[in-house]
DNA sequence: AAGGAACTCAACCGCCAGCCC
DNA sequence: AGGGCTGGCGGTTGAGTTCCT
């Protein structure tokens, strides 16, 4: 047996509204509302429609402040960042975007932002075979001291919703995903052992956007393969994913802003013999990301890559910002104009 | 100019969660 | 507790339009 149909079938009509069906359905909600029925609402309007079709109607067309046309720039930046987060929800998309239904995001990514993401994709691939990577492993503190669940769990800002990865959608302070609660990390440091080392980075995946906007911003992103990071963040999707992502930075570089990042362990090593060591091996790694990565701009919006493919990542995550990853140098590629300090994230399997 | 391919987007379908009885 | 109903949602379809050869 199957489910009761929601309406006759038989005598309702389907298929493009007419204009008469819109301003009747138009005037009807306008003076008595739904009524909290829809399925009751065509026949009290005098619609030969399925309720559910009405309740399309209005939400996608007929209702106020319906923006259709052209989506700007920073509305495909949204769309990108919300989509890598969390993925094809496109109603809680649409609720980021005034205006916009999730019926038109959804049509909009598929016809459009799909395509402009992987017309990206090539680029990133050509030029991965000369991005190498490079090996940057000093030797990890301890793990004896840490379980991710203990680090995790001195973390103090969660995200609410789950995602399937992470990615800023930042606009400078208005991010979505800054929280400014955050464990600073003095006091971590008296309650957490040394962070984990830092990463191997495979500087095929940095990707960096030239957008130079009033905002100036940038998008990075870095993609963590084969990291000792897994030894410390065991449950972490991230790591099992070999992707790790960071949130945005700034980038002043008035050519486009070829921009990259690094992280920033210095604060936490400050009490420790291996903070010297540390310094300079970031400044090596810095240097040789940048010649590597860096020797032309990087002409894109930033996305996510999961081996070579854009689809969000099938996992149930929780958003955390890790407390030594609260800071990290961003750099714009010229070395006398711009180091900005960004916020950092990452994400874990939440159990 | 014509016909086919590709694209767009409004609308439909079916699943699911939450509410109510 | 559980079954029915409804709204909400994401995936898909297909008619209309535009582009290409």
């Amino acid at each position: 047996m199957g489910r009761a149909p929601c309406c006759d079938k038989a005598n309702v009509k389907k298929g493009p509204w007419s204009p008469e069906e819109d301003a009747k359905l138009k005037e009807f909600i306008e003076k008595y509302g739904t009524g909290g029925n829809w399925i009751a609402l065509p026949q009290k309007a005098g619609l030969k429609r399925c309720g559910k079709s009405c309740r399309l109607r209005w939400l996608n067309y007929l209702r106020p402040n319906i923006r259709h046309g052209e989506f700007s720039e920073e509305e495909d930046r949204i769309i990108f960042s919300l989509y890598a987060s969390i993925g094809s929800r496109w109603s809680v998309i649409a609720a980021q975007l005034p205006g916009r239904t999730d019926n038109d995001i959804k049509n909009y990514w598929n016809t459009k932002l799909k395509k402009k993401l992987l017309t990206m994709l090539p680029y990133f691939q050509e030029k991965s075979s000369f991005f190498p990577p490079i090996p940057f492993q000093p030797q990890p503190p301890s793990k004896d001291h840490l379980t991710s669940h203990q680090f995790l769990n001195n973390s103090s800002s969660f995200y609410t919703f789950s995602t399937p990865n992470f990615m800023n959608v930042d606009n400078t302070s208005n991010s979505l995903f800054v929280h400014e609660e955050h464990t600073n990390v003095t006091d971590l440091q008296s309650s957490v052992p040394p962070p984990p080392p830092p990463l191997q980075l495979h500087a095929n995946s940095l990707m960096c956007n030239n957008n130079t906007d009033v905002n100036d911003n940038c998008y990075s992103s870095y993609s963590m393969c084969n990291s000792p990071m897994q030894e410390y963040y065991p449950n972490s999707s991230a790591m099992k994913e070999g992707m790790f992502m960071f949130g945005s930075g700034a980038c002043s570089s008035s050519e486009g802003g070829s921009c990259m990042g690094k992280i920033n362990y210095g604060d936490y090593y400050k009490d420790h013999e291996e903070k010297q060591k540390y310094q300079i091996k970031q400044e090596e790694y810095q240097l040789a990301l940048h010649d590597h990565a860096l020797g032309g701009q990087v002409q894109s919006q930033s996305f996510m890559l999961k081996n070579n493919h854009v689809t969000p990542l099938q996992n149930d995550l929780e958003e955390v910002k890790l407390p030594n990853f609260s800071n990290y140098l961003f750099h714009d590629g010229d070395e006398n104009k711009t180091t900005h300090y960004q916020k950092g994230m990452c994400s874990y399997d939440h159990y």
